[in-house]
DNA sequence: CCAATAAGTTCTAAAATGCAACTAATTTGT
DNA sequence: ACAAATTAGTTGCATTTTAGAACTTATTGG
């Protein structure tokens, strides 16, 4: 019997089948700074109670998001981010550079992830296995 | 008269407005690889036909896409990347590092950016505007 | 000049999303 | 303690998006 060869998969779907809709990257954003309650990501997202709902609950089985009660046996509940969440924060960083250098908006000041150390703002670089940074020239994108 | 100064938005949610959608990255995705024919990206992405038309002229009416025929004149098409598409690269690196690191599907290898000078896979890093690598704890997420 | 191809369009059906009102438990204020 | 407000949802229905397949129109290769 011969083993089942794994598969080359697009990782890029992958993610996409998990975060690729509308909300939920905006949800992963909101929970990192700190609007961690049902009622406060409703209002600040201004999305459907049912719908969030669903979302809350499909990234707490991707492990992106953890439900605890408030207190030990309470009934309000907490969303907080997993280090899968945090690990999306390049993500969001890549978009955030993309709008604030390409989106076509003028009089608009976009809102950047700052490093603390600096007081200026993050952004995202591509970097080969040396850590040193690679141009879009240098990269097989053939996949 | 009082200059209207100029509101900060979030950034994240006006890159999603544009490619936030289950097919919209994939496009990309699939342009920078070389598929830039309607019949083409329709087999790849086993997509509804009158879906890729809408999300090809948004992605093109975003300046992320240009449609120009196969010759001058006629009427078969290309769908080409413009320098606002290739700006998404670290976008899908980011997801990519992030499905290969998180996503839990044994026996599945991940389809990788390959850096062409050495043969190995590309990641992205947060880095400060000295171009400094960030931790993720030293950053404001407060945006 | 015929058969195949390419790039859509046009229906209709199915799924996802939005909206408002409702529930049931739990805090809060007095 | 107890009434009023809050919280975290649920439920049912309307609207919007997406899917699927067949059809159209022009091009193109042999």
């Amino acid at each position: 019997m011969r083993e089942k060869k794994p598969a080359v998969q697009c990782a890029i779907e992958e993610a996409l089948s998990v975060i690729g809709d509308r909300w939920s990257l905006l949800i992963v954003r909101d929970v990192l700074r700190g609007v961690n309650r049902f009622d406060s990501l409703q209002e600040s997202l201004q999305i459907s109670r049912n719908i969030l709902t669903q979302r809350l609950n499909t990234l707490e089985e991707a492990g992106i998001l953890v439900k605890i009660p408030i207190k030990p046996g309470a009934r309000r509940m907490l969303y907080n981010a997993t280090p899968k969440c945090f690990a999306l924060v390049p993500t969001l960083v890549s978009l955030i550079d993309w709008s604030a250098r390409w989106s076509e908006k003028p009089d608009t000041r976009w809102a950047r992830v700052i490093d603390k150390r600096t007081g200026e703002p993050v952004t995202v670089d591509l970097v080969g296995n040396d850590g040193e940074p690679v141009s879009l020239l240098d990269l097989d994108l053939t996949y």
